[in-house]
DNA sequence: CTGAATGTATTGCTTGGCGATACGGCTGTA
DNA sequence: TACAGCCGTATCGCCAAGCAATACATTCAG
């Protein structure tokens, strides 16, 4: 399954430069070389890095050259190509670490896995998607449903949809017409319109449910989590498996938990 | 003609410039600002900034303005400062996803679950540390036992010596030298010699063993991951707790799993 | 009210970064 | 074996991009 199209706001060195004399191209190159890596499956040769930065060879050369001296690419074990490095999950860290809304939700969220021992996610809001901060897994995991900062699109999952139903309706159908609607699965709905009412039954239910829209045979309940302002930060998700749950049983069962331990986090801010 | 008038600025950035023809600055100097906060434990203003990553203001401006353009810094959610941007986190899974080792490591460590419900990580070698990258939690869990990105000293944990045990003895004497040996707990064991012996002993049992020495209270085994030459990647461990086990219990419990699991990783480099 | 923070904005000088170019070493293949 | 096409590495002169200094509007604490 890819991954849904992350951000990468490519040509951003150059044509800021100008308007911008704030604006230092070097560093922006250096994050666009580090972003190279989101388009890529496997070491990439400085041509690769070159070309993904939009950058020519020989800056691509210096910009390799100097974040390898500090540990922020490395090279492949194999000696083919370059890698992100590992200092890397260093900035993972503190980014987990200081952020508030991930303070006060950790907890919260070890304590859920005593009530039920699906799989649970906190994920962090990020206008057209949400990013896996905190998972707790279940039994049966695959990959990708095991990796912090993981991102999915606001407008086809469960977590997603949950925080979309915390914003004014035209501001959450601005972003769903801004993103570029893919059907992961047959069952994907790609539909704005039917997406808008899901979001409004969702704000009804207090919860958002979605199955086989991203992962076949996955059901999943979603519950934003808000601010005093009531604009969503993050959501709480759990997800089963449909080989187990009816969509009904799920969301019974699981709904009422997500919902108690989101009222516990919206309160703090 | 040398300069005088030229602050004492920046370290990093400077002396290496000279020597390098190939160095950044501002590349590196972008890196520096993201770093600040490893020393930070709420938002940062821009001088805290400037002084963490001993730079100027004015550089500490242009380059947070740049970065937050980026979305890898943003403001801390009530405007006091500055925190690490969720940018970062697609890094994050760009490190993960791609690192060969964790690749096959995580349907391992996976179904090493099935077999015990204790605590189990998976954590990436660098030199005088280990990096959190792989978690899977049992019931009672503290905030940093959670987070990916998480580094521990090499010396004192189950998961650092196992990986110093896989080394030449003059190799990992030198990187126990070179680290600043810390006492975490009264029971932190920071004599060199003392640490070398119980390297020698893991490398008996095929297994290290850590009580008390980094978190009191925890009982640790930790085992290498490590390419056909030896060289450790990283490793996998198991954490529990003394007022469930006693330490021979546990090692007797925990290590045959974990054994089992590294050897089937350890195949595949 | 004052003093010290904060974040923001502007400017002229110069050096750090630029891109073109060249090179030696692999790898696969013709 | 020779060649083509990558790879990563190294060098160099030019000049605009990045720099440090400076000023300023706010906000907050005492």
């Amino acid at each position: 399954m890819p991954d849904p199209k992350r951000p990468h706001s490519s040509v951003a060195s150059n044509f800021q430069a100008d308007a911008d004399r704030l604006f230092v191209r070097s560093a922006a190159r250096a994050i666009h070389v580090l972003s190279a890596f989101h388009e890529a499956d496997g070491p990439l040769s400085l041509s690769d890095i070159a070309m993904k930065a939009e950058i020519d060879r020989s800056a691509a050369q210096r910009l390799v050259h100097t974040l390898m001296t500090l540990g922020h690419i490395r090279r492949s074990p194999d000696d083919r190509g370059y890698l992100p490095g590992l200092r890397l999950l260093d900035h993972t860290h503190d980014t987990l670490r200081l952020d508030p809304v991930v303070q006060v939700a950790t907890p919260v969220i070890l304590e859920m896995r005593k009530s039920i021992a699906e799989r649970i996610d906190f994920s962090l809001y990020d206008e057209t998607r949400v990013i896996y901060a905190l998972r707790m897994q279940s039994k049966r995991e695959t990959f990708y449903a095991t990796l912090v900062g993981h991102s999915v699109p606001t407008y086809c999952t469960a977590g997603g949809r949950a925080t979309l139903c915390a914003l004014p309706p035209e501001e959450a159908r601005e972003i769903i017409n801004r993103f570029a609607l893919h059907s992961y699965t047959s069952y994907t709905n790609v539909d704005p319109d039917s997406i808008m009412n899901s979001l409004e039954q969702a704000r009804r239910d207090g919860f958002a449910q979605v199955q086989n829209e991203f992962v076949l045979g996955e059901v999943a309940i979603g519950v934003p989590v808000v601010n005093r302002q009531g604009r969503p930060l993050g959501a709480i998700h759990i997800a089963g498996s449909l080989s187990e749950w009816s969509a009904e049983d799920f969301a019974r069962r699981a709904a009422p938990i997500a919902q108690e331990a989101a009222r516990a986090i919206s309160g703090s801010f």
